[in-house]
RNA sequence: GUGAGUGUAGCUCAAUUGGUAGAGCACUGGACUGUGGCUCCAGCGGUCGAGGGUUCAAUCCCCUUCACUCACCCCA
């Protein structure tokens, strides 16, 4: 094989799509319930964009994103992820303008240069959404309630949802130096990695999977107890909303994201039928970002899914690939001929057909008939021609019974119970 | 970027202490001159990932390389 697909890139080829269609329609029904509508932005966008959302010392700004450069000078970089663009979006064109609160909801690639492994990939899909102008803890509640539901509805089980608040740009340095003090003391322990990290990100350091990074931090400052006054009284309302919405979660004092523009409340849903890279929907409040990238003060918040991760999870055995209805068995070439027109005239009534092209001989055509699934089978040989008739047979019972082939078209479409156009 | 594992038929996998490969599934035909799912028979199918080395001889041993997979890292 030659050529073949760019690594940690994938195709979904019939037989696993179906199981994509399934989740994007239901997922769609449930965010348009919400309220959410459906916004399609570039794929890709100016650097600066990430850069100056996600953060510049994140692994993803530093090392995983796809950049290049356009004649002009200017660097473009395929998204990494999908709030920055829509933000930037709705920034553009002054959504905020329109009503205090604006949902959005996105679904599409995402381009990350990362090792590919199980569950993780260069390019990979998400269904995201976001919800602009208001910063009610119940709102945040709401969003996490409108996530619990599309996994209820996709009947998947072995999720946990974690939740944390990292506190607002009152609360959260005082919290950071406190970690910062605390970890100086433990500085030997710390992985290279966290060492490094010890300036420019502290908190990250709290969900390193190093082990002594883990003993390390085992005693550490957690941030609830550094919450103000106005966040912690925000996330106290979230969990109790939650629990009013009958969802289930767990707190994750350590819970920390890697983007930098997260605020107050942030999740994770985890799963515990994945390898490592368990994480199926993540999300957060970012209050600041508008603001940070040149829009009015606005508060949102918002998750990703990742398909690849909850495609994996959905049991296969429902879904059936495209299934005809009727498959046309020829026999000589005059009953090739003469059965084109009769399968163009089938599927201009919106009937679903197949038939043969490779002259293969009746029982292969039968063979094949089987294969395909189809309900019925329309034989046509030298004796039907001469009768001006067709055999139809159906497969279930096992029965056929000889059809003028004037009527074909009327008797499959009773029999279909498609309604006469 | 680091580490480990795996590359043999379209797919899933065997085998040979080194003597150039086999099964199941799939596909095609036949048993059943024009009728499917079961059965039986036959056929089709392989540069044994690539390159080099050792050897009379390499799919097997050695080196290099490529690809895939999983994990670290990171994250959806």
């Amino acid at each position: 094989m030659n050529i073949q697909a760019i690594k940690g890139v994938k195709d979904i080829l019939p037989g696993e799509i179906e199981v994509w269609q399934y989740i994007e329609d239901k997922a769609k029904n449930i965010l348009e319930t919400y309220g959410f509508s459906e916004i399609r932005v570039p794929i890709f966008e100016y650097t600066e964009l990430f850069s100056r959302s996600i953060g510049e010392t994140t692994d993803i700004v530093e090392k995983e994103m796809y950049t290049f450069e356009e004649s002009a000078g200017k660097k473009i970089t395929l998204r990494p992820e999908g709030t920055a663009p829509v933000v930037r979006a709705y920034i553009e064109h002054q959504l905020y303008n329109k009503s205090h609160i604006t949902k959005l909801y996105y679904l599409g690639p995402m381009f990350r240069h990362e090792r590919p492994q199980a569950g993780r990939y260069r390019q990979f899909y998400q269904i995201g959404a976001e919800a602009l102008g208001i910063d009610s803890p119940v709102l945040d509640a709401e969003v996490l309630s409108m996530l619990d539901n599309i996994i209820k509805e996709l009947d998947i089980q072995g999720l946990d949802l974690q939740i944390n608040s990292l506190g607002c740009k009152d609360c959260r340095p005082g919290y950071r130096e406190a970690l910062k003090g605390f970890l100086k003391d433990k500085f030997p322990m710390l992985c290279e990695n966290c060492q490094s990290r010890m300036e420019r990100n502290p908190l990250r350091v709290l969900d390193c999977k190093s082990r002594t990074c883990k003993e390390a931090v085992a005693n550490a400052p957690i941030i609830p107890d550094y919450l103000c006054g106005h966040c912690k009284e925000h996330f106290d309302k979230v969990k109790e909303t939650l629990k009013t919405l009958k969802v289930s979660f767990s707190t994750n004092p350590r819970l920390v994201r890697g983007l930098d523009y997260y605020t107050k409340t942030t999740f994770e849903l985890v799963s515990t039928n994945l390898g490592a890279q368990n994480t199926v929907a993540a999300g957060g409040r970012y209050d600041g970002l508008v603001e940070e990238l040149g829009g009015p003060k606005t508060p949102g918040i918002g998750f990703a899914i990742g398909m690849e991760r909850l495609a994996s999870l959905i049991k296969k055995d429902k879904f059936r690939t495209n299934i005809p209805y009727i498959f046309i068995a020829t026999i000589g070439d005059e009953a090739k001929g003469i059965v084109i027109p009769i399968i163009d005239g089938l599927r201009k009534k919106g009937i679903k057909v197949e038939t043969d092209y490779e002259g293969l001989s009746l029982k292969s055509q039968m063979r094949k008939a089987d294969k395909f699934q189809a309900r019925y089978v329309l034989i046509i040989g030298e004796d039907e021609i001469k009768k001006g008739s067709v055999l139809l047979r159906d497969m279930e019972k096992k029965t056929q019974e000889e059809i003028d082939i004037n009527n074909l078209t009327e008797v499959l479409a009773a029999k279909l119970m498609i309604p006469a156009k």
